[in-house]
DNA sequence: CCGACAAATGTAAGCGCTTACATTCCACGA
DNA sequence: TCGTGGAATGTAAGCGCTTACATTTGTCGG
């Protein structure tokens, strides 16, 4: 029977009442549930009998407070809706668990004062270290995580420019390499679907990619078609019918990533443009979708498992105190699928 | 120049170095933060310039602690990896947020030891209310739940002998009413492909619908041929061809979700099989990829949206005390595309 | 059977914040 | 001029936990 003062109004069981009930003191119960190994094996079942009876579950906030430590990670990542940071993050949540780790993640909608918000937002919640996509971020943001000493890394995105940890992939000289594919299969006539490129480093560094592998090819980068629009395959559509529009029409549409391509695809067969025949498609990022589109999407792959990994295992050491490493470049590649084609005959280089 | 013993060790910036730097109290820096019509407008002024000034980010666990608030909810959904549950959970998140609710969410493998896990996570970080997915959980959960006086909601399941709120649809029925069509069309032989049906109400509520919309028709159920395998778009696309090499082979293979519905596609075109020439194919859920397949895919329209909104609303509405409300009921109908057809002649009704 | 040492347990001081209550300040009317 | 009341601010007591330190218990050699 209770005598605490924590019985009057029957709230949610803390730690002084499993103390009561097990008949010991609230630092025996601590130990037993956080140092099993410093206390009596007796002492230890009438504790975890204690907590099962009153279905105890520790507060979070008392802990963290008392500790001084919260063993919590977070992530902002740009979006949910779609499956680009899905498997990465999978990744990078997993090997965290192995570490004892709990990763919280948000997302910014693509937006500075949102991320700014979400970092803050996670800092708050007693986050360790963070992960951050790409580079580009409000000075705000980088001063916040500076006067809070928290570790960040930066992935998606290797710069080798970057005054920064990061982890990923050049973005540029992937899609460079792609490009250069492209216009060796014969494509004069070229059109990008690109995210929007302010405040989004990848989408800028993918976009000069494809500029830069047509100018190593001696074509005039202004012909270039460009759409610019927010990542959804709806959006991917009716950038690609915009494109369709066009005189004469691109041979080649290159997309800033699966998500688009996925629209534009679904378009082209909508508009009874035969893909590669008519019109060849490429993505980037590899995506589970890319595969079962039809035709399938040939994209660049990228390393989303390893990249979690790194991230996870660079970010632990941060934390542990270690200097910040070096970036780490993964690579990526192509990977080859029914989507890209030679152009057609009748539009071929003229 | 602070005189705190908080700038011994320059850990994160705290209230009172806050306060320290605007000359005033931590109370008064705590309600210019939180209650900014209580403080002088030059009081303000001064203490959200220190804030900045320090890079100042409050302490979640601290604040809960001290107001016994968190306004904080939590969700338990089986998986992050497919699209199913990212619209109502965008939905629901967002109706929080209008509530200044923030959610936590945490995903259970649909492993129900993980999910009691999971759930122990979110209380332990002052959930305050919880929106788990289906019916079937461990005793243990609900005991948890209990003891800890936290509202619950349970979403994605409608059903009316549900001895708990749930908010969704009625699983079987919508099951029994695709099934239905596709019977009304001239199939005989089908086949089903489930997701594991234990631990999971919605995959047997569907299962049932089959069996109750053949038993309805006159069809022995027992020709159902059943594939069980996890929800991934690979494992849809291997049940799907071992379903090809039954004799006679099934002229309709209903899917119990879209992902599973995805590979069962994919894996037609790979064999060669025309849908719905020779093989109709149905899904369940609508997300967004059932459209883009080709063909697209004829599935169970699921209110995703509103199904999240009025999750919210509940919920909220029980954090504040209201009475448990009635479980809600919402409609879930039939997205007519093109992966389903009549049956091929030379396999009609025999 | 005793003392010494280690293992087990208890005591109590905070962790950073909110908030009830106490105090100070100020504008205003008499 | 002073008293008054409300607004602004300060004081300090915890919220539920961990952990340094103090105390008790138990074990073993002599």
């Amino acid at each position: 029977m209770p005598s605490d003062r924590t019985d009057a109004a029957p709230g949610a069981p803390t730690l002084s009442d499993v103390a009561a009930r097990a008949g010991v003191s609230t630092a025996t119960v601590s130990r037993a549930l956080n140092a099993p190994g410093q206390v009596t094996q007796a002492t230890r079942t009438r504790v975890m009998q204690a907590v099962r009876d009153l279905g105890y579950a520790p507060n979070f906030g008392a802990r963290a407070l008392a500790a001084r430590r919260t063993n919590t990670f977070g992530a902002v990542i740009p979006t949910m809706d779609n499956a680009i940071f899905a498997r990465g993050l999978q990744a990078f949540q997993d090997t965290l668990r192995e570490h004892g780790v709990t990763l919280l993640v948000a997302s910014s909608s693509y937006k500075p004062e949102q991320e700014e918000d979400q970092i803050r937002t996670l800092i708050t919640r007693g986050a360790e270290a963070l992960l951050l996509i790409g580079h580009d971020r409000t000075e705000a943001a980088y001063a916040l995580l500076d006067r809070q000493h928290i570790p960040y890394l930066v992935a998606w995105a290797w710069d080798e420019a970057a005054p920064r940890p990061c982890v990923g992939f050049d973005n540029r000289a992937a899609m460079q390499a792609l490009t250069a594919e492209v216009i060796a299969l014969g494509h004069r006539r070229l059109a990008v679907i690109t995210a929007d490129r302010a405040g989004n480093d990848r989408a800028r560094a993918r976009f000069r990619g494809v500029c830069a592998a047509m100018a190593a090819a001696g074509l005039d980068a202004g012909t270039l078609l460009v759409e610019e629009t927010p990542y959804s395959i709806s959006n991917g559509a009716a950038a690609f019918a915009r494109l369709m529009d066009a005189h004469p029409r691109p041979t080649a549409v290159l997309c800033g990533n699966d998500v688009l391509a996925a629209g534009a695809v679904t378009q082209a067969r909508a508009l009874g443009i035969d893909v590669p025949g008519d019109v060849s498609i490429t993505g980037f990022d590899d995506i589970e979708l890319a595969a079962i589109l039809t035709p399938a999407l040939t994209t660049v792959h990228v390393p989303h498992r390893e990249m979690g990994r790194r991230a996870a295992q660079m970010l632990l050491d941060m934390r542990a105190g270690d200097a910040p490493p070096p970036g780490l470049r993964l690579d990526a590649g192509i990977a080859w699928r029914a989507s890209l084609g030679p152009p057609p005959v009748a539009g071929g280089p003229g």
